[in-house]
DNA sequence: CTGTTAGCGCGTTCAG
DNA sequence: CTGAACGCGCTAACAG
């Protein structure tokens, strides 16, 4: 114990062993739970590694293991910041935790070449078991990198689509839910309004396929303002207004999906400005959940995708393709749900707080 | 190269020293840029690398070593999926990429003790060379945790403040500027909007202090509604049309600082619901920075504080606290900057994209 | 149940 | 400039 300190060296199991009168195989047998390890023996090793303050020295376990007990996550760094990007590395965080793993992260920018991977400080050496990407707007062939580095992978929401080893929100399924939520409550005359940043991710034109496929299912017609293209929508900032007044007056709209809760709020402000009633003039609802939607003075209701729980499920598809390298695991599928008021997201019965959510488990 | 291959094995600096027809001394020479590998014998190598697709393994390397050039990053799950915290993470990501260090993160909720922190698969190990910690809603002894964990540390925007090894952004300050820009613009009633969730954290307290200090200071009589219970003015959700009322016909009020995006976005709600012009009739400006502040319809300037910055500025401290750990490092105040239009966040000229950022000072 | 021993991949002496 | 030899802290196979 004291010549460990005084040499300002951390403690190894050998000083373990030596305080507690056995060999350091011992010990180490005893830290992995070995069942070859006496009772007495365990309480004597226990009671040294308190004195000692001892704790494993991490690199040289998963020299010999072959293991680093740490998964990596590629993110790109503009979606850190979202409410979606932040929710999902929670969700990873958690599961990763609970199951005594180690969460390492590295950022690539949007439309950088696909081997900047290869380069991150995170992937430059083998110290990690395995690879959760949520990378979609980046060039070059991520295939051929992720398969280079010959490490057992995740992909979390990618461009385009995968049949294997990637969990993916149903987007079509989502803006459906919500026209149909709209149809339910009897309008006929439904708009869309498109994400109001430009993105080549597929969750925009899954969303606006979904809104097609719900409206013309049910008989009805879809209002073409969604096809124009954005630069001339959004020249000014009077666009939504402009919008506002081209679907009520020209189509005779009286309900809107909006493709998330950015859109779903500047609609309502344009609604606010033009003394239209919400919702008994002009309903509304929000495709998938943003924080937005929890500062409306009335509820916007939304399809809630939960990125949260899209995390944890990519984490645990991980772990078992650690386990199983050569198996490959289908594609997974999160559906959406009905939030009616989430303005209740933060409080007491909120969803962001899991004991609520377990409650709410408990209570069904 | 083959025979690695068929053994399912990864290469080693053996497999591309004999490959090469050196020692694998030489090449861990190579590796280390150590100036006493000849010019030819380094291409050599270069090739036999390329050839076997070698990648080092950390974990042999820290191992004698003792350095991990991976640094910790403690983080309250309940501010992941707020802006602050993913700015935050992203700038300490981003830094430590830059100088060839890898991130690993933990999570622990809001009011549990301290020592939780411990039990992290994180810091169960030797598996760090430093740690970041962004908690401030904590019960127990941090400090004695981390005393405990004996590492290189650095604090951010902890509660209370530290002198030492701490980033702090100025709140007070803060809430100063955004006083004073609205004394600049002829405004003598000024009210203030606290931070709509409770909160015990140091920011909120300070930016009031602020507020006030700057109103005094100005020789003008703060407005009281920010000192009734919180409880008191949250019941309804009409608070805030009570509010506007209340600071318009009872004080008065020509302007208001709102503690951050949220709350100017709600009050910017009531302004409109009561017919209440912003600016002309009622002016606003915000305590920092959210997303929030780009969706509305007519632009609220906020003081904002570069959260990205602050977890750049935190990664240096830490590196320098790694290199001589006894040293301790005077805290780092980080001052508010106006920004008159927030809309334009994500802008061309916006202040999400460095590159914007870099063109911007090189103009400058 | 416990101790002995070998070796994981790499960096660093120290001879040559 | 290069190679031989050693050891970092730990696990696992084997012998008792």
């Amino acid at each position: 114990l004291l010549r460990a300190e005084v040499r300002k060296k951390k403690p190894s199991v050998i000083d373990v062993a030596r305080l507690a009168g056995v060999d350091h195989s011992t010990v180490s047998r005893f830290l992995n739970n070995n069942p070859n390890v006496a009772v007495a023996t365990g309480e004597k090793i226990r009671q040294a590694i308190k004195m000692t303050g001892y704790k494993p020295f991490g690199s040289a376990r998963s020299l010999v293991l072959r293991r680093h007990e740490t998964v990596g996550l590629v993110f790109e760094k503009e979606h850190v910041n979202t409410f979606y990007g932040a929710r999902l590395i929670e969700g990873v965080t958690e599961k990763l935790s609970e199951t005594g793993n180690r969460l390492a992260m590295g950022m690539i920018r949007w439309y950088r070449p696909a081997t900047e991977i290869e380069d991150l400080p995170l992937l430059r050496m083998h110290s990690i078991d395995g690879l959760i990407l949520d990378v979609a707007q980046i060039s070059g062939d991520l295939d051929a990198v992720v398969y280079r580095l010959g490490l057992p992978y995740v992909y979390v929401n990618p461009a385009g689509g995968r049949p294997f080893n990637t969990i993916i929100p149903n987007d079509v399924s989502v803006a459906k839910m919500a026209v149909q939520y709209l149809i339910d409550r009897g309008h006929r005359k439904i708009g869309y309004i498109p994400c109001y940043k430009e993105t080549q991710h597929s969750s925009q034109p899954d969303r606006m396929k979904g809104y097609v496929e719900a409206i013309l299912q049910a008989g009805l017609q879809p209002v073409p303002l969604w096809d124009k293209p954005l630069e001339e929508i959004h020249k000014e900032d009077s666009d939504y207004d402009l919008r506002l007044k081209i679907y009520r007056q020209e189509y005779g709209c009286t309900a809107i999906v909006a493709n998330s809760g950015t859109e779903a709020l500047r609609m309502l402000f344009a609604c606010y400005k033009a003394g239209v009633k919400v919702p008994a003039e002009m309903a509304m609802i929000g495709c998938d959940f943003t924080p937005t939607m929890t500062e409306t003075p009335v509820p916007i209701p939304c399809i809630h995708l939960d990125r949260l729980k899209m995390g944890q499920r990519a984490v645990q598809m991980l772990m078992e393709r650690i386990k199983e390298p050569e198996r490959d695991i289908p594609t997974v599928y999160f559906e959406g749900s009905l939030i009616e008021d989430p303005r209740n997201w933060y409080g007491p019965k909120g969803l962001l707080t899991d004991e609520a959510e377990a409650n709410e488990n408990k209570n069904t």
